[in-house]
DNA sequence: TTGAAAGCGCTAACAC
DNA sequence: GTGTTAGCGCTTTCAA
């Protein structure tokens, strides 16, 4: 690697001290403003770039931080990523991505990682619930501030920002509940696959899907609740499969997930089972495929850049002024209604 | 932020030098066994980190390698970044990921943040042909190793990680007619949504298209040939529907992308045109949706993962070995037959 | 307005 | 085996 140019450099180069030159490169007010001009020139070109390594020893920052996400082969992280990216980069700071790959291991390696990199601030959206607990809680102890987005962690000293996805997942259901009435159907069986037990949301949108159900004198059946181990469309389509061979089809479906959702939505046509007709089927989380799918899956959309920009913007708060305090932000979702759950808008 | 521990405070509370800490920490030989355990037991006690701006600073090594790629949004080049971060982590590099969002401005100022960030190699999949030429070619000389992948620039002193666009281009067209000539077709009518300009893969894809009908005694007629903007599945859905307005319906239609393939699809349908009974659509790259749509979509697949572990394997190389000279690896990919292009798939 | 000098945390000769 | 010392590139007192 050839040598870079160092302020040494410059200052050998003008006959002058690294110290002034130092200065000069920071903006500084006291430096005669031809010397100044001398140095910026000649920074110019001998294209002087700093060195970083050594800016941030000395001041002990790194203006570095981290991201850690469970995935991001699915758009919806990569969004958030995106828009965080955004404005880290506009403030000056370098973001460091991570992901885990849906392992909590892999998220503590990640952390590791992010805190031997000294990043000055940690962005996470937990892999799973109460897993690293213990890390995010040393993390914060040792002063580095920690939001998390999407998935929180209770009980640790950090900001979040959240969709109320009980509220969403009894708005879904509602939804759901309403188009099978307008169908005739005064007491439509309402089947939900609740997302896994390791991930916090499962329960609150399953909470919100059976609040749903009582609020309409609907009863909450055992076999309507199907509990998923992935939240892959293969898992969607077997155990969609595996309902229909045990003769439970509901009258409609509410699932954790998107892809949940068209996984049952192939099983449903793949026995010829028509969507919507013979079954309404929301998603949840507007996944790139919904709008592909035929009919179109209707589901619970975040508003990802938001979720990016008000973590990104906690958190920028958080590190240029220690003093502030934690704030847990709930952002608005909506509801997209196509084709899947309601015959009028195929 | 709470002050970490450095090997300084481990050598005072142990009353011996900080170099004898470095070398235990190090694992170099030369440190009395005792001593040794006495050191990491209270590194371990102390909490010690290891601060790698400082370690960096001394051996003017970084350790990170950057990651530079035109969009996350779709799961390909997640898919390829996922196995890139693995290899590097393992070898105890870190990753620094950029992406451009498509725009070749912002390709240059995440080629500036890498390389302020002092990384040691760069792994990229151009965004814009010809656009960053000169900084790559900067780059280049400057002693950072480079890998492109999937799309490369040309006349750079680099490795490249590519599939064979030209022959895929040509297989994939060749089916079609195949398929069409099948159904009784003698001489069908093969459709090309030519990628945009800016893009070099969009004439070799082109080429490999245009050989396979001449191979096949089939006229390159004009109307034949669209040539796309954007690659969205808007763009193609767009692009389909003024051919149909057109009257110019082809019997077979192979799209530079599977976004674009979806949306032609989609205008398809909405038209009561019957894919595959009286088109044939066949996309490329293997989006995540090609399994998603009715019917499937048929495309040529990728191998993502190799992609990265070669490219990684390949910047490695020759970071650990300045003389290893540049590569040009070409993987191999595979025709994914669906329904969408050949009935009897359905 | 400028320069000299110390120091950020660590590594690596070079001594002993 | 271990300690001493210099230095990586930069910022920041403190003097001048």
């Amino acid at each position: 690697m050839i040598h870079n140019p160092t302020i040494l450099d410059i200052a050998k180069a003008l006959g002058i001290s690294k110290s002034t030159v130092s200065r000069a490169l920071a903006g500084a007010e006291n430096v005669k403003p031809q010397t100044r001009k001398a140095i910026l020139d000649m920074a110019e070109k001998m294209r002087y770039k700093p060195n970083y390594m050594a800016r941030n020893l000395t001041k002990s920052r790194t203006r570095i931080v981290g991201v850690v996400v469970p995935e991001f082969i699915n758009s919806f992280f990569s969004r958030v990523i995106i828009r965080i990216q955004n404005v880290f980069e506009q403030e000056g700071y370098r973001v460091l991505i991570t992901q885990c790959n849906e392992s909590w291991e892999v998220e503590r390696k990640n952390l590791r990682l992010l805190e031997e990199a000294m990043v000055e601030g940690i962005l996470i959206s937990v892999t799973e619930k109460g897993r690293n607990s213990d890390y995010y809680r040393e993390l914060a102890a040792k002063g580095i501030p920690i939001v998390f987005f999407n998935r929180a962690e209770k009980g640790i000293e950090a900001s979040q920002v959240l969709i109320d996805d009980y509220k969403w997942a009894f708005f879904a259901t509602e939804h759901l509940i309403g188009v099978r009435r307008r169908l005739g159907q005064e007491k439509p069986r309402i089947m939900h696959f609740r997302g896994p037990d390791n991930i916090d949301l499962s329960g609150r949108r399953y909470w919100g899907y059976a609040d749903a159900l009582m609020k309409h004198h609907l009863s909450l059946e055992d076999d309507l609740t199907v509990r998923v181990k992935g939240t892959s469309r293969e898992d969607g389509f077997m155990l969609m499969k595996g309902c229909i061979e045990k003769g439970n089809v509901p009258d409609a479906l509410f699932c954790f997930s998107d892809h949940l959702a068209i996984g049952a939505m192939l099983a449903l046509r793949q026995n010829g089972i028509e969507v919507p007709h013979q079954v309404s089927v929301m998603g949840f989380s507007e996944s790139q495929s919904a709008l592909v799918t035929m009919p179109a899956l209707s589901s619970v959309a975040q508003p990802l850049e938001e979720m990016g920009e008000t973590a990104a913007r906690l958190l920028l708060e958080r590190i240029e002024n220690p003093d502030a305090g934690i704030r847990r932000v709930i952002l608005d979702a909506s509801l997209n209604i196509r084709g899947s759950s309601n015959p009028e808008f195929l």
